[in-house]
DNA sequence: TTATTTCTACCTGTTTCCAGGTATTTCTTT
DNA sequence: AAAGAAATACCTGGAAACAGGTAGAAATAA
């Protein structure tokens, strides 16, 4: 009879959350950990060898992305369900561990009682995420709808030594412009960026990686 | 005897992080816990009636910064050891709560052995830093060791405002201010960062998290 | 209670930014 | 060679920001 409880891994380079899982777990009668593991390698190592059901797996290693190991689990395994654990929720990187085989995403703050849910939920083949991450994915976000403005190089530069504090005058200054010049950059700047004005414009150039 | 152990609080809202803690700590035969908190306003009240020697304290509370919380543990008691639990290492994070009166800064991945290592050197009075931190903070990068501007309550929202791209008239508007109110901490704003316009203090004031 | 900080509000003047254009010279891509 | 994109530069006028003050009320700390 003890064969056919559900076989779960951890994968998980932070100490005090793998010995938090175990301790969730023991409370869930049909689960078996039979595995805990601090990188991505030595996992993969375990599952060529022994057959996993669920493998809760930290999408932020030390070795690998948990894309990568998530594509590489289901392709040597694709009975595995690998549920994500992550620390934040962005759309992008929920989309793209579903893309890559996932079957759930879970925020680390989830509860002993949702995590086990969710496990069962995953091993019934349904697709599953905690509550957060729930909410985030229903309501579509707003700067993530809004593409991200394709600026020139002149622009980027320029951008830069916006951010940097300059005025017009200092820009124009520095790269040997006019000052007019300087201003139809910024007003274009302004326009893709779809603000009115520099504060906005930073803020979001920061959010977009599009300054340093 | 048993009244001279270590009293140790742990807050963070992840029950995950939670129950590790917790085991990682039951080895630990000098160190009680006499409580498990998942906002800084529970742990506030609590303290208020009970003496704690040292707080785990994870920095990204639902409810409070980790920063204001520190600085507001420290004032009702200070004598307790308060050290920053986070996931991240950014150096201006570090400053931040040290500056706040916190006692160490560790990260999540730390292992059984070393945290309990720190919580006794915490209780030596010294200031403890999990490895991999002493590693960033020991290597000093140049633009962050200018001084975290102190920013008063009504600045701190008039910056966030700023940051959405709003006017002094607008801003002025939605706090029922005179605009005249709104310039003079716009102006005063300017001066602790440094700066000479919102572009700057937009970049800087994001590099130091005063921004989400 | 006194001292200090914070929040509030005002005044004057200058600088910079922003919005609405137009237009010529490069590049680059087809 | 022609079309399109990018970079350059100009004009006007109004809006907003910035710099340099002063100052009283309210809250907090010493």
């Amino acid at each position: 009879m003890s064969d056919n409880k559900t076989t779960l891994a951890i994968v998980d380079d932070h100490p005090i959350v793998q010995e938090g899982l175990q301790k969730l777990l023991v409370n869930a009668a049909d689960i078996t950990i039979v595995g805990c593991f601090t990188t991505g390698t030595d996992f993969i190592h375990f599952l060529k060898k022994n057959p996993v059901n669920v493998v809760l797996l930290d999408i932020s290693l030390p070795d690998v992305s948990g894309i990568d190991l998530c594509r590489e689990i289901k392709k040597l395994s694709p009975d595995t369900s690998v549920l994500a654990l992550s620390n934040h929720s962005e759309r992008s990187m929920v989309l793209q561990m579903l893309q890559n085989g996932a079957t759930g995403y879970l925020l680390k703050n989830i509860s002993g009682e949702e995590l086990i849910a969710c496990i069962n939920e995953a091993l019934n083949g349904q697709l599953t995420f905690s509550h957060a991450v729930k909410e985030i994915m229903s309501r579509p976000s707003l700067n993530e709808l809004k593409d991200i403005p394709k600026l020139t190089k002149r622009e980027k530069e320029i951008l830069q030594l916006i951010a940097d504090g300059m005025t017009t005058a200092d820009i124009a200054g520095t790269l040997h412009l006019s000052p007019l010049t300087v201003e139809t950059h910024r007003k274009s700047l302004l326009q893709k960026f779809e603000v009115k004005n520099v504060a906005a414009m930073i803020r979001v150039a920061i959010e977009q990686k599009l300054i340093p």
